[in-house]
DNA sequence: TATCATTGTTTCATGATGGAACAATGATAA
DNA sequence: TTATCATTGTTCCATCATGAAACAATGATA
């Protein structure tokens, strides 16, 4: 096959600068994170980009999302800069360029260093629709417990979002973001203990979040097990 | 006169990636922010610099931080980067250029848009030894609550950091670097409450700190006033 | 109809915090 | 020398948040 033309134009963004965007959900009692499979490799990466001259970094990290998830206004926080120099070196990059059949322009800064600005976000699981990049083959969720063989320094940057998630916790309301509509109380502190990774206890979470006086009862109420039905709730907004 | 030469090499460093640092200062009973002046405007900033192809962006924070205040060794937390795209314009840099009597050349990517990582420093202000950069006239200190005229959206990073300080408040062993080697206990006080900007109480907040254990009591006392001589404290290592 | 797992709630013990009171101290003024 | 006074160090009590146990309610299953 012939090698093609590199798709990036290079001229577009502001160089050595990318995005990388740790998007988290939550799905079978377990929290997820988004990650593209690089074509032909066995590696994995963040969802990522580069930052146009004229856009606002927050936009292009929303842009990159959206082209990912499909969903749009997703929220999403801003959690770190990653700036040491010797963070990534063009070698990578090589390799997904080489197994991806692109043609390689040595003297691209897309090979020098790069300083990447990371931002976590937080999506509707079931509202996902994940979509694959240029030099993918699949975009998967994994566990937040079993990370893939991740490329670059994203195994630290999914940590750090993960950290900063969590001293978060008490001030955001994350669980508005990360939730369907209507959700039990059950579900809230599964997804309480899995972001915190420690168990929490029944009665004491129930009396905390109903205190804060930020959930609403809904009639309806869930069914289906042998035993009492539970309540269901949503945010109030 | 005679216009100079511009003095950057544009070569050496990353494109469009500033570092922007917010020194704090204890002293006389404020919150104090270290600022150097434009020469020949009425215009502030803050001390900042561009970072170097081959360094860690916190080697550069690091880097002008010792320049502009003289000591080694400063603590320093990155706290955000700013990257809307209409933050920084080239017209003010041309302003102090011009003021300074400097050539311009408009092609260079120091007039085009700037993203800004934001780093806080806390600094014992007895140690510094305030320097003044190429284009400056003077470096003072300002009271957190007085802010000079400041170019671009330096009053925005210097909010951002002092919020980012409150924040972090109860988690970061604050006092540690914003004051000297010893201290009495109603220095620490005023150095809280002038970061939350709230008054606390005495007694309280006595005992919640030495209930931390992270203070030793040095057996001299201080002298000099009409009533009880205090204790002075210092951090266990 | 009895069973049983789970949910919703109540109660009590413990610890943290808000607030007031009081004794100790060290320079100053009478 | 002694009384005064501002400030410091400490103690005590009320209040609120949190940890932990117990119990009633419920809804499908056997």
């Amino acid at each position: 096959m012939e090698s093609e033309k590199i798709i990036i134009d290079e001229g577009k963004f502001i160089p050595h600068l990318s995005v990388d965007c740790v998007i988290f959900g939550f799905h079978g009692e377990q929290l997820k994170v988004l990650f593209p499979k690089v074509k032909n490799l066995d590696l994995w990466s963040l969802p990522g980009g580069y930052v146009m001259k004229d856009e606002d970094i927050e936009a292009a990290a929303q842009r990159i999302l959206e082209e990912r998830t499909g969903v749009t206004d997703i929220y999403l926080e801003q959690f770190y800069i990653f700036g040491k120099a010797n963070r990534s070196t063009g070698e990578t990059l090589k390799k997904v360029l080489l197994a991806n059949n692109f043609e390689i322009d040595e003297k691209s800064w897309v090979f020098e260093r790069f300083v990447s600005v990371g931002y976590y976000a937080l999506v509707d699981f079931s509202k996902v629709n994940t979509k694959i990049g240029i030099y993918d083959e699949a975009c998967e969720w994994h566990d937040i417990h079993q990370l893939p063989n991740l490329a670059f320094d994203h195994a630290e940057i999914t940590l750090k979002a993960l950290e900063t998630l969590r001293f978060m916790l008490d001030d955001k309301l994350i669980g508005l973001n990360l939730l369907p509509d209507t959700f039990t109380m059950k579900e809230l502190q599964m997804l309480y203990e899995t972001i915190l990774d420690k168990p929490l206890r029944r009665d004491n979470f129930q009396r905390k979040i109903l205190s804060m006086g930020i959930l609403e009862r809904v009639e309806k109420k869930f069914t289906g097990a042998a035993h009492k039905a539970p309540y269901l709730y949503k945010f109030i907004k």
